[in-house]
DNA sequence: ATGGGCAAGTAACGCGCGTTACTTATCTGG
DNA sequence: CCAGATAAGTAACGCGCGTTACTTGCCCAT
């Protein structure tokens, strides 16, 4: 539109910074005509006249406004800071549609979780120094899994919430993922398709994601006046690898009467594992042997054949949940509690 | 440090807003002579006994510079800004790096690239818009997959570099893999090992990564004064179902003493279905049929069994060397080729 | 005519900082 | 002993904008 009906000064007024002063003269006004014009204020008295010529003096000029200049002028930046390891995508997603909606900014920093026991907090410090610079009005830090961590001390100066992961010293609030409902849903799927005797692969029992589910499997049972069989959880490496292994220990070890007819892994990538080596006995899925993962793996669980029933995390509900509770904080709301679990849905495919 | 030695004065004065004021007033100076000293002004005459007596006025006070300010006054903002579906992970992450080496800071909107076709162009064109509003010095536009685009007019009146795409109307540089090597450099492995037949699997004919790819194998083969067996050419979907298909069509099709001791599938979700095909008729990988992938899908690749020996999509090279052109383009150096190709490198695991 | 009230708008300050032009004290050489 | 150079530092402007306090013209009731 701008092209066609005014090409030059669109063109040529758009190369540097145009301001709200070029408005406020194009449009025969003072400047603060326009800047009530432009944020909208209720209580300005402005005629229709030139509130609709100031308008099309932003149009025709291609005004766009300074947001730096706004941040310092109003003292508020419209941002919230994120440091995540750029792998917590779907986080990063949920956030970032959550923040869209809000009007406000995420400004994303990198955080190097690559070790995440000795804080290599280095990279963590700076970006969250960095963000702080820009004057972000809040600070949102994901994992990438279900942990405690540390986070910089100079965090604590604006509101801090926490996603997947929880404040290993301090009260902080947090999101995180529901593990124990989780797990309980994924052994009352098996349950209730007939399944009594179901073998567990199981991560590091110490991890908060294995705690969590395999809590969860344990009340499922119950529930069923049935017992998790110590025998029947085997842990593994929590790759492909350490699930075939040991789906192989588990599968082999027992007769074919008293084998489990259904395996929980309690991640993915184990139930590719597992996939392999139950398909190497000549056996089907879910046939002989159903399976049920956990994380909800799009690029595995989707494509393993058959596709993989698994239990969700909530990413992306996360990511907004935080965004959600940090403009509570910044609001200066009273946070609702410390630590906030998200359910992980179940999805049904076809390994059960 | 600051907690032991001062801790009141940290405390309190953390909370709202130290400014170079506060610090010149501390130290005894002018504002003057305190931003001096921290932007590191080379002609600057400060003597080194208030240089130090300022710098311990910053750590005592706990001073953190006001990067909107700062670029208010600068006229430069130190951000890039880079719009992506936020499944662009790894380009992210290399841009992400190099930017920080660079001491510039990446903004990242998110771009809706679900469709792909229709250009739902107005969350783009939003994010852009925002973006320069942030008065971002260029800015980065980052696809999920190799294809043209077209980018909001806007994004013209900044330096603007296209990763993993290219400009489908005019001349904006762009980064994009080298897809005809990385055909080429497979097909070279496959023939290296002493396959003579190899069968491919292959995409939409249509897109960049199934011409570029095809022509490469083409080459590879040429090379060896061997042709291309159109028959051998079957296209899928491009999921594990489709390789799985494919797959079978071709194993399936001749007699054991013509059948493909190879497979070029054109990328690994395809090599995760043909796997299946193949440990279904009872062959083994590589010792019956080799497959070689292509993209290095790290979830499925180095997990499968045995482990997918793929070419590996250079996306954290593309993010830098996005990043590295954008730097150029902002001081200002006339771009080095519309089109820069990265290189796609063999990983080499057990498939083959 | 007169004062009060309201609509419509403006002048001017300050946000925190980079930067230029200026001032003041100290040292040097003749 | 003085001109001039240098070292050390400061005053002040402006970046683009939000915001408060103020002005101006006009209408209406007294």
């Amino acid at each position: 539109m701008a092209k066609t009906t005014t090409p030059n000064q669109a063109g040529a007024a758009r190369q540097r910074g145009v301001t709200m002063n070029d408005v406020a003269k194009h449009a025969g006004v003072s400047r603060t005509a326009v800047s009530f014009v432009l944020s909208n204020r209720e209580n300005a008295s402005i005629s229709e006249e030139t509130r609709t010529r100031i308008n099309e003096a932003v149009q025709a000029l291609g005004y766009r406004p300074n947001a730096g200049a706004r941040a310092l002028a109003s003292q508020r930046s419209d941002w919230y800071g994120i440091v995540t390891a750029p792998f917590a995508v779907d986080i990063i997603k949920g956030a970032q549609d959550q923040a869209w909606l809000d009007r406000k900014f995420l400004l994303i920093a990198p955080s190097d979780q690559a070790d995440a026991v000795g804080p290599n907090q280095g990279l963590e410090d700076a970006a969250t120094e960095k963000l702080l610079e820009q004057r972000v009005e809040g600070l949102l830090y994901a994992a990438t899994f279900h942990r405690g961590v540390h986070v910089p001390e100079s965090a604590k100066e604006v509101p801090t919430v926490l996603i997947n992961c929880f404040d290993a010293d301090g009260k902080l609030p947090s999101i995180v993922p529901d593990e124990r409902a989780g797990g309980r849903i994924a052994v009352e799927r098996l349950l209730q398709a007939g399944h009594r005797r179901i073998g567990v692969i199981n991560l590091d029992p110490a991890i908060p994601a294995a705690i969590g589910r395999l809590e969860g499997a344990r009340e499922a049972l119950a529930d069923a006046g049935l017992e998790l069989d110590p025998e029947l959880v085997v842990p593994g490496y929590a790759t492909a690898d350490g699930g075939y292994e040991a789906a192989c220990r588990i599968l082999d070890r027992y007769p074919q009467e008293d084998r489990p007819t259904a395996l929980f892994c309690l991640n993915d990538r184990m139930a590719m594992g597992a996939y392999d080596a139950i398909k190497e006995r000549g056996l089907t899925i879910p046939g002989d042997i159903a399976v049920i993962g956990f994380d909800n793996q799009e690029l595995i669980a989707a494509y393993l054949r058959p596709k993989l029933t698994t239990v969700a995390l909530p990413f992306e509900k996360m990511g907004a949940l935080g965004v959600q509770t940090l403009a509570a904080l910044t609001a200066g709301q009273p946070i609702i509690a410390d630590q906030q679990l998200v359910g992980c849905p179940l999805l049904e495919r076809s390994s059960v």
